[in-house]
DNA sequence: GCTTGACCTCAAGTTGACTTGAACTGGCAT
DNA sequence: ATGCCAGTTCAAGTCAACTTGAGGTCAAGC
């Protein structure tokens, strides 16, 4: 059993984020010890859960959807599935974008402007960025 | 000469955005027909150029700073070598995380949490997350 | 028994990139 | 000359994921 300081150096996220992360439904406390909360040892499973959906591009209310308490907490795979093949995507386009950066950086033409592939990358970009608003492009959710 | 509305259509992005730029010094108009701006057909290339911004994952200000109008419109190109080379981490973590993805998808083991690659990956991300945390990670920028 | 200080709650603030709404203007067609 | 309506301004709202601050609680050490 663990308090919230405790959780919060193991896990490397902010008391306030935990509470935060409580409120939202992400988490629950094992109970409490007057006002303090005080946590189980797998919370930190739950936490890394919590982390890698994040890092793969969910929202917090999705992951808090996937990892619900009342059903078993199984991650749905076609969900999974979906969202490997927009990293795959995802992917695509950022290496393109490298690889067009790179080009601009070492390239010596007097204006970008005049280099065809940097036109080429320009051209891409605007679609894609054009694209993106028209699907309703979420908030809040950069580019990188 | 083209009035908001075309320069909104021909770069798909709304003239409500177009004035925030605007305000934003980001882009200028070429003047004024009464209220109305009036823009210059090259305000579509920078339009890309933002764009093109944007995607590689530069913040608006940065995009201002680097478009200024004062100094030639030349990008620095250290900025693009070092956001390029931030990009190729970037693409080795995502795909990292897509395999691991996908193998969750397709893993049949009774509870990923016994799976070992994905505990592997879970130990990984919840690092990954943790060092990005601590190097304060900007808010309103996700993962993805 | 009293202080200390880590924890608590709840409301409000932050960030970036926009959007929305209300109230206004003015060039152009009738 | 008049009225339409696309364009304008400016303030305020939105979104996600947190953080911050003020004021309150309570277990443990002295």
């Amino acid at each position: 059993m663990m308090d919230i300081a405790e959780v919060a150096r193991k896990s490397g996220i902010p008391a306030s984020t935990l509470r935060y992360y409580e409120e939202k439904g992400l988490i629950q406390a094992a109970g409490r010890r007057g006002l303090r909360r005080i946590f189980e040892p797998d919370i930190l499973t739950r936490l890394s859960l919590i982390s890698l959906g994040q890092i793969a591009g969910f929202t917090l209310s999705e992951i808090a959807e996937m990892l619900r308490y009342e059903d078993k907490p199984r991650i749905e795979h076609r969900k999974l599935s979906e969202k490997a093949d927009q990293l795959d995507l995802r992917i695509k386009e950022l290496t393109a974008l490298r690889d067009g950066l790179r080009h601009v950086a070492n390239c010596t033409a007097p204006s970008h402007l005049e280099c065809p592939s940097f036109r080429r990358l320009m051209r891409t970009a605007l679609a894609r960025y054009a694209k993106r608003r028209r699907t309703s492009r979420v908030p809040g959710r950069s580019a990188i």
